[in-house]
DNA sequence: CTGCATCCCGGTGGATACTG
DNA sequence: CAGTATCCACCGGGATGCAG
């Protein structure tokens, strides 16, 4: 997972998904890393509700904590520290005593943010007809 | 955390996103499982690519397998069978020899597709910009 | 207040071998 | 061909305690 196989061509990256030129595979190797890529920024159990929490302006840490019940404080460091190093959100420390920390949406987050915002509202939908049919699918399974 | 509190409110979903009545947490309980929700459906490792792989229509087990190198037999056969309990997928065995079975995408499945293809091609124009951040941030880091 | 270090447990998922 | 079954390594993430 290390080498990841450099990808040089970044070209006409959004049609690939969708025109396949020939009868082949369509998952060609450049989509499903995209898909991983997401996986990895948003795929997690906290990132997304972070983000989620910083739509409204500079937040800080410990206000983010009362924001998103159920993390821990390691949770929050690490995804937090994750984040900032895909560029989705910023971190301020001002230097006061006591230490006051702020984080903040970047451009680059909050179009991220809109976008995860769509998946939302589709399971918001839809997510009554999802449990239809877990329960049908459980009902027939449980023999 | 077993518990999950089960919300008997479905009302008013999709706004409950976007317009927060007052000061207080916009990340109401509601709001947060849908997350959850979606992560529990597409969050995994194999899911968005199956889905992905059925979006030209049915296709056999071992198709599936092939178009989507690196995934296992039981990886594949347990995110299928995920993937049908949620309503994504349909399952369809032709009582031949030797067994044939298909699997297809369901109204359902389809539309979470067009959503997800959404965030592919988000990570498609941003990734190279990701990457910067992530080399920069590494960099600052190396000490 | 903000954050790291450590311990530890459960789940995810890979490899492999076997069945109808 | 289309799965099922078993074993096991890894790591995400919770709890707790300590530090700047």
């Amino acid at each position: 997972m290390s080498g990841k196989t450099v990808r040089t061509a970044r070209t006409r990256v959004r049609t690939a998904v969708r025109e396949v030129p020939g009868p082949c595979a369509h998952w060609n190797d450049e989509d499903a890393d995209f898909i991983r890529e997401i996986l990895d920024l948003v795929g997690d159990k906290w990132s997304v509700l972070i983000i989620g929490s910083l739509e409204r302006g500079p937040t800080r840490y410990s206000d983010l904590a009362d924001l998103i019940p159920g993390i821990s404080q390691r949770m929050l460091t690490l995804t937090l520290k994750q984040l900032q190093r895909n560029g989705l959100v910023t971190r301020t420390a001002y230097p006061e005593v006591p230490p006051r920390v702020e984080y903040a949406l970047t451009e680059l987050g909050t179009s991220l943010l809109s976008t995860v915002l769509a998946l939302a509202a589709w399971s918001a939908e839809r997510h009554c007809e999802i449990r239809r049919h877990q329960q049908e699918f459980d009902a027939d399974t449980t023999s």
